[in-house]
DNA sequence: GAATAGCCTATTAAAATACTATGTTATTAA
DNA sequence: TTAATAACATAGTATTTTAATAGGCTATTC
């Protein structure tokens, strides 16, 4: 599956700091408004910050803000920041043993499938999930 | 990563099965050529067969046949055959007690980025495979 | 200086993945 | 008709990845 827990405890962590515009929101907050395990989060969030979508500030009235307005960042932003080799199919990145290597004659075309699925995954961007999650949320209260 | 190694061992024996044309060929014979565990490849074949992708027949001239015309089998159903639940990203696919289920307010657009990833993957044909995988082996050969 | 929050480095638990082992049945060819 | 070859079925194992937890340290604010 493309979007693993990783990628979806980030954009739902993402999504609440959307909601939270220029408000820090820390990580309790978070994982309470998500029902999310925080010290995980908090590893993802380290990923996220790396990734300069996100800065963070500490102490008391500390948490994250967004670094980039939502639509200038993507899924596969946010995937190659919580989880690094997520969208590489190639002949050599399995095993060693029953892989043929640079002569497996599929190489050309895995790189193909690797660009097409890239560009996909970053065609869709936090604003459409926050857009799509907003729309739920507020059919519910009613 | 989308292409595992069941799918790839999978792809790499079909490919066999478009060069040995109408004629039978063993599990053995593809493993021998292509460099892959016996056992393992015998059991993702069997998933091609129930898919109706391959035919096979028993006995010492035993073996396996494509079913349809190589450009008619694509990525997705092979995936599918070897690998049932492969593109189905959703809220509630995941950890039951940290998911918000219907009310998680990403499944609409999971359902989507679902959608266009199958779409994406059924076009990539066997005949795709087969002619980029040719054309690597015949450079090999020179 | 207590409370709150980020962050860093293990460690563990569970699940998926990639195989392996053994045995049975079907077909063919000597 | 029997030896060889091959599919097929079931169960088991081993490795890897994923998902999380634990504990402590540092930074900031009230």
């Amino acid at each position: 599956m493309p979007v693993n827990t990783k990628t979806e405890y980030a954009l739902r962590a993402l999504i609440e700091m959307v909601e939270s515009s220029q408000e820090a929101i820390s990580a309790r907050h978070i994982c309470d408004r998500q029902n999310l395990p925080k010290k995980y989060v908090e590893h993802l969030l380290s990923g996220l910050k790396q990734a300069d979508l996100i800065t963070s500030s500490s102490g008391s009235r500390g948490g994250y803000v967004l670094n980039r307005k939502a639509n200038e960042i993507n899924l596969q932003m946010i995937m190659d920041a919580v989880d690094d080799h997520s969208m590489d199919p190639a002949c050599g990145h399995n095993r060693d043993e029953y892989c043929l290597g640079a002569t497996c004659g599929l190489n050309g075309i895995f790189a193909k499938i690797s660009t097409d699925m890239r560009k996909l995954l970053s065609s869709y961007t936090l604003k459409d999930f926050y857009e799509s999650y907003k729309k739920v949320m507020l059919k519910e209260k009613i």
